[in-house]
DNA sequence: AAAGATATTTAGATATGACTAAAAAAATAT
DNA sequence: ATATTTTTTTAGTCATATCTAAATATCTTT
């Protein structure tokens, strides 16, 4: 496997949650960056390897295989990023590009020492879930802070958008994963959120509120 | 910078050592594992790119931006195995291809953290010097085993092949680096050497000699 | 259901890094 | 010093992964 096709079906799988229907060639040359037309050159190639089920104009979505290729990618690149943060100290909002590259070195042994060395963990620092070995893991039961009721209390347990600019402006606040938070009213106007954590009053415009889960009791 | 150029640079650095001179075109193909043709064309490019001296049909020497890109590579190689060794608990003949790749991770942070996390390690898990964020770095005085006159006596300090085969023989016969040896006799006929080490006589053939570098006084 | 808009694919081109076969230069031997 | 061998380079191909421009399919409107 190539960098690039790995990266094509990281692509795929993200695009592909929720949504459990075909992904579409747009959205595929969106995500990375790419031309729709290189997207189809690829997406050839992966079918040939038995990766993704693509027909012409259908859009693609993951075979089996595919599935458990893309997540053994993921599972590398959170536990990469757990040791960048645990041991050697870097910041959650500095590792996203290093785990970019070192998820894609092979060495099964490797990743399963890591794991040891780590401690088996079951999250990254940016609070999603590592999958197993055996590409198993749970989600956990999650809604955006922006849909969550008002009243509702809940556990800040990961980001959507995990950009450096997203995560140094939770720093710089003190929103830490973790926090309890409290959602107390919602701008009509705008639909900023007012909330409760750690015993301080704060307003977040809507477009913050979208990018944080959490978690109801 | 790709993989590959940066395979190239390493390359013409290790057969750059001790003969001062121009490495030659064949020298590098076999060392890659490819075509002479090959070569000249990457030797064009990286000319291009001012990291090597390049004039036709008189080989190549490393300009003062390839030896330093160079050293870089080892230093970001030698710290991966000393990390694979010390910390993910790996065979010293199981790190040299895990290392082949992570080396090409760019990330000077990385690096200097890495550096920082392992105490500034001064040597890799076979006994080689770990350039400095400068770039330097000292040799050890060091001479093959099979050179030594006999009554030598000497600390093992590295080897010169660092291969898995080679390597799981010197465990099996517990020879490591740090061990002192001494050179009882060396056999006429096919250099095989008579050693002591470490309480216990020992008959090496010359090949296994030829392979281990000994530090006298 | 035809027209227009959007999405997708094809065809042809480029850059990288490899290769083979043939030509040319340098080194070695007679 | 000439012939032979070895080394190195050139020329032309190939595969990968991109791209642009043009063609074609699908979706959306009316």
């Amino acid at each position: 496997m190539t960098f690039s096709e790995e990266n094509y079906i990281k692509a795929i799988y993200h695009l592909g949650i929720g949504n459990e229907k075909m992904v579409s060639t747009n959205a595929i040359a969106e995500k990375m960056e790419t031309k729709p037309s290189s997207v189809t050159d690829m997406m050839k190639k992966l079918s040939e390897k038995n990766l993704v089920n693509y027909k012409k104009y259908q859009g693609v979505s993951l075979t089996e295989s595919g599935r458990k290729l893309a997540l053994s990618i993921i599972r590398k690149h959170r536990l990469w990023e757990v040791f960048l943060v645990d041991k050697l100290d870097f910041q959650w909002d500095e590792v996203h590009e290093v785990a970019e590259q070192l998820e894609h070195i092979k060495s099964e042994k490797l990743v399963d020492k890591l794991d040891t060395y780590l401690g088996y963990p079951k999250l990254d620092p940016h609070g999603d879930p590592i999958p197993a070995k055996d590409g198993k893991f749970k989600e956990m039961v999650k809604i955006l802070l922006s849909e969550a009721p008002i009243n509702a209390m809940g556990l800040c347990i990961g980001v959507k958008d995990s950009s450096a600019t997203f995560l140094k402006f939770l720093d710089k606040h003190k929103i830490a994963l973790g926090d309890t938070i409290k959602v107390l009213d919602k701008e009509e106007f705008d639909g900023s959120l007012h909330i409760q954590i750690k015993q301080r009053n704060l307003l977040i415009s809507e477009q913050i509120a979208a990018n944080l889960f959490i978690n109801l009791g």
